[in-house]
DNA sequence: TGCCTTCATCCGCCTATCCGTATATATGTA
DNA sequence: TACATATATACGGATAGGCGGATGAAGGCA
């Protein structure tokens, strides 16, 4: 229970939920989300470093570059919840600014190859 | 979003996810959560002003006691989340664990009428 | 080798929130 | 009214975890 608990807790800061909410859509590396969030570096990699001790991302080195994914989660609950999230974050106004930021900072790829 | 996040911190204390997995079988009494959580009645009130200024639960005066209760979920991601958690909270031993506690104690009702 | 970029971690500061004790409030009863 | 019970809140100490700036480590390239 305390992991369970531990679990949600991943999920109850926002810029760890915008994180996430980016991630169901594919891999990102770090500069791509320090673009979107527009928070420095060390916060991103702090909240990744959490995200990654709860079990909730994995991180795949790619030269210079650290890609993170959601990881396969390993039980029921958190692959429903995972489900739940995927069908029902896109719909918040925020995830959706998120989203267009990404787009936009993509088309325009001012760095981050 | 912050909304979003501040909803999840409601699940992310061992105390309050053992509160609300209690709830979902049904309206409880604050000192029947004590005998169940084992923990001092302030701290059980304390969590449960937590939840209730989150949204998760709603209380109701019969005389000297507040009986609490799961709240009506006012947003999608919200109600499928009580339904994911209605299904899955219940299979954790932790869980298993604090039902058979309050079975007990509702059986020998030593005291909270 | 030396330098640049990317990311992780360390540091100090600060706020939120935990806990349990003690106190206040509300209700019921004599 | 006086008292007992159930619950809520105030208080103070402890701690987790937030933040951003500085530093360290790893990879790519000249």
């Amino acid at each position: 229970m305390r992991t369970t608990a531990q679990f949600f807790k991943a999920l109850s800061e926002e810029p760890r939920l915008r994180i996430l909410a980016l991630l169901l859509d594919g891999e990102l590396c770090v500069c791509d989300l320090m673009a979107v969030l527009q928070l420095p570096q060390s916060t991103i990699s702090r909240h990744l470093a959490y995200l990654r001790n709860t079990g909730w991302v994995k991180g795949r080195r790619g030269g210079v570059w650290m890609y993170y994914r959601l990881a396969e989660m390993e039980t029921p609950l958190a692959r429903e919840l995972v489900e739940l999230l995927s069908k029902r974050l896109p719909e918040l106004p925020d995830t959706q600014q998120d989203y267009n930021t990404l787009e936009d900072f993509r088309r325009t790829k001012k760095k981050c190859a």
